[in-house]
DNA sequence: GTCTATAGTCGGATAGAC
DNA sequence: GTCTATCCGACTATAGAC
């Protein structure tokens, strides 16, 4: 991906039409026109540079899809690139705001057992395997988020912003549950190895459906996943302290 | 990716230029330089649809970073959709000459104590790990066979040939090292989340390397993941047989 | 087998009416 | 805030000389 340069340039939100004359006949009806088309924009976008990636997409396919007008996309974001930045803004917002009360729950623990970081690790776990398998639209995300992790541009400080706050949690609860040092690399690297037992149904999903002959993985098998990486995480840090549930 | 459709197409490998006039003075000089164009136009077709996508890349950029004519594409592959084949093939035919001998060493191995199941897994395990991070040029595969991953076109089929089989000896050895059954959906997800824990390396290189502080994964790094990977391999099965290294 | 030239299409962005 | 019309550069693929 040619980097989209960082010139962000996205326009401020438009003030809000409810402060326009109370009684005017048509002001109510069509309140928020721009807002209402922001969004649908941004959300046919994700479905377009998802499939076709930043360069394959076209704005005249997105502003289709989104039931737009072509020029309506330099209206409210500027270019094509102020797009594509926005629409990774509105996806990293949309993983927080499913993910985060689980993340500040873990964050204002103090677990000192190692039984309750594993705990703890198991229900981050959970939570993660729920947003990016439970969730119609995650798949749509994974494809932006794991191209710009393959090949990152300005976006990906974006994604950093949520994914580094995770691993961080992570790494810490890997670390009491190994009585181990939190900025070890040995450790860090040991989160990772528990993030990827789930990520792998995320990025190879198609390979998992045509293996286990279904066509999506649905509540069932998101059950038995994350039954599977709860037994996974029982064992991998049984050795060091009491930690089989 | 308006999924390429399946006109391979491509040209039948040009007669060996080996056979022309043995003692011709110019014969000798320049020998098989169409098949010399051929191979660099797929060495830069896999950097340029590795970084762009199959839609973002142009044949231009293919041709320019091949230091080849923008017409011998289409004279050497037929369009840039087979182009695109042809370099997905040529991937896959890397990984295996790679791959292959540890697969087939499995493959002809019919452990029965888990212990030995095991101990071939972490083999596996060990050597995938090898060729997806111990290589330069593992970072150009991974960037198109993930895409394919998340996006399948025909080329998975050609992906799936590869990957289907690991996976399936794969299971195969945690069948054995679980006492369970190869065939049940739960012995196959088992099997992905110990492929997941190499893989993660490979997808989310750039966040392993921000939160690790590292330019790269070198040797020392690789040993170390491999090192935790045949540890989680221990721990995963020691419940069910006498795995314990 | 390599090259130039070009046909025909489609890309992002802009101008200006409404 | 939405729309049409348009600029102009870049795209894949082809034709045909060498």
């Amino acid at each position: 991906m040619a980097a989209p340069r960082t010139n962000v340039q996205r326009k401020a939100v438009s003030v809000e039409p409810s402060a326009a004359p109370a009684g005017s006949p048509t002001a109510r009806a069509r309140r928020d026109r721009g807002g209402e088309t922001r969004e649908r924009l941004i959300e046919a976008a994700i479905d377009v540079f998802g499939r076709h990636g930043y360069e394959g997409a076209t704005t005249r396919q997105i502003a289709k899809a989104a039931n737009a007008n072509l020029a309506a996309i330099v209206y409210h974001f500027g270019s094509k690139e102020a797009l594509y930045l926005a629409v990774v803004e509105h996806l990293i917002g949309e993983i927080n705001r499913r993910m985060g009360p689980v993340l500040a729950f873990v964050e204002a623990s103090f677990p000192e057992r190692p039984a309750e970081a594993v705990a703890l690790l198991k229900r981050m776990l959970g939570a993660f395997v729920d947003v990016i398998l439970g969730n119609p639209e995650a798949r749509r995300w994974a494809r932006i988020i794991i191209r710009e992790l393959l090949d990152p541009t300005d976006a990906f400080d974006v994604i950093y912003g949520f994914t580094g706050r995770a691993h961080a949690l992570a790494t810490r609860l890997v670390a009491i549950a190994d009585g181990a040092d939190a900025e070890a690399m040995e450790t860090k690297l040991r989160a990772f190895t528990v993030i990827g037992q789930g990520i792998v149904f995320r990025v190879a999903n198609a390979m998992v459906l045509r293996r286990i002959e279904r066509d999506a993985l649905g509540p069932a098998e998101r059950e038995a996943i994350k039954r599977i990486l709860a037994g996974n995480v029982d064992a991998m840090f049984a050795g060091d302290g009491d930690a089989r549930a």
